[in-house]
DNA sequence: ACACCTTCGTTCGAATTTGAACAATAGGAG
DNA sequence: CTCCTATTGTTCAAATTCGAACGAAGGTGT
């Protein structure tokens, strides 16, 4: 019965020392379309991605994140923070990129250990053709289904649950 | 300069045929926080799942639909639709549940072809004992952050979003 | 009955992801 | 300076993922 979570008119009957708060109705409603909004956004994105581009995704946010950043180059940890994945994820995608001559690795003056993954031109261009065709896909199935106002709430609410899980995280 | 998208003051100034239509800051902003949620919420709740009931993220989800459906039993591609995975990882996860004895299959009577993914008690038992920490996790990381208008608006939004994703698949 | 196109689930190989283990270094307390 | 601990990025093996290709049926129209 508890599906994610909710157990609508007859939770578990008794299992747990403490019987937990299920998910009410429309609690049940966010956390679902949530998930399957994620999966469904990232399938179809990824698709794109590699038939226009010949880039994954993942890919695809490391050269955005480079090019974001002050001189188009960051620490690997630093980026893999941002990109949410694991180091050993990163230290892969990279190798990827630099195989393709889209990002560089330079190292860290001050810190021997440091690795810098920066943008090279080819990288530059390479986000150029990529961005517009992305970002029509993502305003046609996410941004422009929604409202000014759900586009605000959500900025706002995912923003605050990211920056708990951030703090988390960190600990 | 195109992160995902936007190009706030400066856009890339000449590329494609026609310049799209970047994303403003608020617009950025709900695509960032949603996709950093996302994966933030995705890590954790892999970890907890893992660490505390061997199971995936995946896995749980499995057992979940198939709890939630008529006789603890879906069709495999029924089931891969609503998982938002491809036909051959759920092979894979069926495989693997089954060798954990969490699920079963059983072949369909009207349909030499079909296959049945088919709950097994202990299956119902395990989602039993793992639910609990996997709803508290869920509702510490992003129920109980979100005020009810909140949930009501990503239920909202994220629902369209879906439906809209699902339609077009079926093309 | 026959051809034709679709659907079903699996198999296969390739790509990707992850956590743990590592070697090298940084940084701070004494 | 000298331990001791934390951090950095990589390597490694194992697990998972996907798409394409398949073999086997279903369904339809003629």
């Amino acid at each position: 019965m508890p599906s994610t979570s909710s157990a609508p008119s007859a939770p578990p009957s008794a299992a747990s020392p403490y019987e937990p708060r299920w998910l009410d109705e429309e609690e049940m409603a966010a956390w679902r379309s949530f998930v399957t909004a994620s999966n469904l956004l990232n399938r179809r994105l990824e698709r794109q991605l590699k038939e226009d581009s010949g880039l994954s995704h993942t890919q695809y946010e490391i050269l955005v994140h480079l090019s974001a950043a002050p001189a188009g180059s960051l620490r690997m940890t630093e980026l893999a923070d941002k990109l949410v994945t694991s180091k050993s994820g990163l230290t892969y995608q990279v190798t990827q990129l630099e195989k393709m001559g889209l990002v560089g690795r330079r190292s860290c003056p001050s810190d021997v250990r440091g690795v810098f993954a920066e943008l090279t031109d080819q990288g530059r261009e390479m986000l150029r053709e990529a961005a517009p065709g992305h970002v029509a896909l993502v305003r046609e199935l996410l941004i422009d289904v929604l409202s000014r106002e759900q586009l605000a709430v959500l900025a706002d609410g995912l923003g605050q649950v990211s920056a708990r899980l951030r703090l988390d995280d960190a600990l």
